[in-house]
DNA sequence: GATGAATGAGTATTCATTCAT
DNA sequence: TATGAATGAATACTCATTCAT
């Protein structure tokens, strides 16, 4: 191992320490009242070592959410490259993919819209925001290959696979969002999975060509 | 009119001119960057003066939302009190009033849903809280109506109607923020009808009985 | 006297209040030793009233100076105004005003070199920068003027009058400057008054036409 | 040459590599808006290693000043060694020696003025600031030996050369500064050399003697 | 000597909110 | 009611300097 390669490695680990230390407190104290202090007290460091890793306090957010947005690249593209799978198993796991990233963080995931609906994007450096972009599209990308192939082995109903994936990722963004609002609203919710997994059989009996036995009048 | 109405109605009319200027203002700059000085100027009053008829910055941010929400839930008690449509009629109709809930403000529509997915709603007052909870959940009961009509007819599959509601609005939001975000990480957008009447009517597929030849296969 | 001018001289009384706090910290402390908030504490206000009459930290320094060269204007317009005067005599009151302006504010006018050479001029507001610019400006054509009479009336060599007070004010300035930096660097110094005679009376008999017997070998 | 020497020559070989990338960026971007590691990027140095060559910020910044005070002395001592000149030669030398002080180095002689006039003097170190008045005083003196002399020989009027020599000093130096803010307030001037030859003009006849024809009502 | 990562004290500025008029 | 001047707490960010390697 050279010592360029050291270095950029050691650069790494303290980036993920202090990503590790913000995703903390952000996720206790949200956006606005957690102070950059708060975060390099967390993370050990001093207030200034944090800017040598990020340019500012909307980068440092914005990269907690590109990790979820690489999980979700991962899942994707490990899911299309699975062998010997029907379109139907294919999609199953599809759904079951999705459930990884809501549990690998869904807090940051809830983050995710923030960032998305909000000025924060105009204060982000331009490679930020376009590896964000390129991350989600990816993803998408990834997404619509697998109905693509579904609607090519004549399992699905021909329809875009480009608006079918981003349905998907809208319905399950949408709940995320709905069941974290109600927990916070009125102290409810954390139904997501039992939500979605309905959610995603209605969609699927929606796009499948022959309606099967099974999918009528099941729970 | 009494006197005591009369000053009523004035207030509320302030009211309004204060929560005119504040959407302007939130619209353009978005809430974090809008200072309470720029709405009063907005609105040709001092700063003292929104203080008098909203809490504090945050109040007046959600009580945006309020109106849009209360709009929502005007479209769905009317949709339900609709006589001689059948379930498949209701339904488009419904499709029809989410669309008209998004014309009617599409941005106070997206801040609605940064103000879900934020701290915000930790400062808000019981009574506004209580508010805003009431009047999503009465809007989602009224939805629940109709899926629970034509489930009752034997149109639709037995599903549960609150789940059902969920679903949709859920998907509706996800969809609406999702074309909101394209358009300002790269400008793209605004398909936002097109992939919700597709959503809609794979969702409606989905859970109707009888899936007709119409269905299959169209575009 | 209207409303609106009593709230304009109340709010001039503010600014001077706040002017002479300023002055107070910066002479004792320097420029960049000096906060903002000392200037407050000195001045009984709070620190973002100071941002109420000042736009930043360099306008309030500058405005500082902008003091000085209207004292100075001052002078210089009283001094051509006056009637009644030969050359020779308003040459001496020349002198005598240049003192004033030493004894009105000497840490000040030192400031003020520091103002002219530095980056500090990057950060003022164009209405500042061009007020400083018109004032000095408007002294030196006025010092000018002195100078003029004095040529037309066969008193002075012929020499441009505009360079003659430059010239002037370069060698006020640079004994000024030089008297005050050598009170820091070995503590002596403060012979400002009697260099400045001396340099004067040499600068007179220089551009003065008959050379008289009574600044031969005059101490 | 010992082993000793080598090192130590090796040494002022950083110094002056450091001094030359100080000087650039200082010049460009003024005192407070330069960073250590602007200049330890221009010199191709670490920050820290500027650290072993200058105490701190300050002292570098005064160093700078140090060289031109150390090219005035030399110019001063070669100007009164030089043998078979008259009062008069000498005088016209010392002209020129200032305006080729002025142009060793215009932007630093400027800074030295902001050097004196500020509050960077408190921050030097005992031993750079006798080594500045030092200088200062040697050179004043060595101009002070040419005055004396002039008067010694019946050239000058009786004067002290103390003073004669800080009156021209402190008229050149203002005359530097002058010119130089009018360079940056108004876009306007460098006719720094036209009006200290002026300046010296008159200045020669106020403290000469005899008033010869020639300087009377010359341009 | 040289490095450069880490430090952490230091501060200008903002702005939601109040309250005397 | 309405005003708007004053408040003052709160904080992101910088950068001269150090020191372990």
């Amino acid at each position: 191992m050279g010592i360029q390669e050291r270095k950029e490695r050691e650069r790494e680990r303290r980036r993920q320490q202090i990503m590790v230390a913000a995703k903390r407190v952000f996720s206790s104290k949200g956006f606005s009242k957690t102070t950059m202090e708060d975060i390099a007290k967390d993370a050990e460091l001093s207030p200034g070592t944090l800017y040598l890793y990020f340019k500012n306090k909307d980068e440092l957010y914005a990269s907690l959410s590109l990790r979820i947005l690489q999980y979700l690249l991962i899942r994707m593209e490990h899911l299309i490259s699975e062998k010997g799978m029907n379109p139907e198993q294919r999609l199953e796991a599809l759904k079951q993919a999705m459930y990884d990233v809501y549990d690998f963080d869904p807090l940051i995931l809830v983050n995710m819209f923030h960032l998305q609906s909000s000025e924060t994007l105009k204060n982000l450096s331009t490679e930020l925001l376009s590896e964000i972009r390129e991350l989600s599209q990816k993803s998408l990308d990834a997404m619509a290959q697998i109905f693509e192939e579904g609607v090519r082995e004549g399992y699905l109903l021909e329809r875009s696979p480009a608006v079918l994936s981003t349905i998907v990722w809208a319905m399950f963004s949408g709940i995320v969002l709905w069941e974290e609002s109600k927990k916070i609203i009125d102290g409810g919710g954390d139904y997501l999975k039992e939500t979605f997994d309905t959610a995603f059989t209605i969609f699927m009996r929606g796009i499948t060509k022959k309606v099967d036995s099974k999918s009528y009048n099941a729970a």
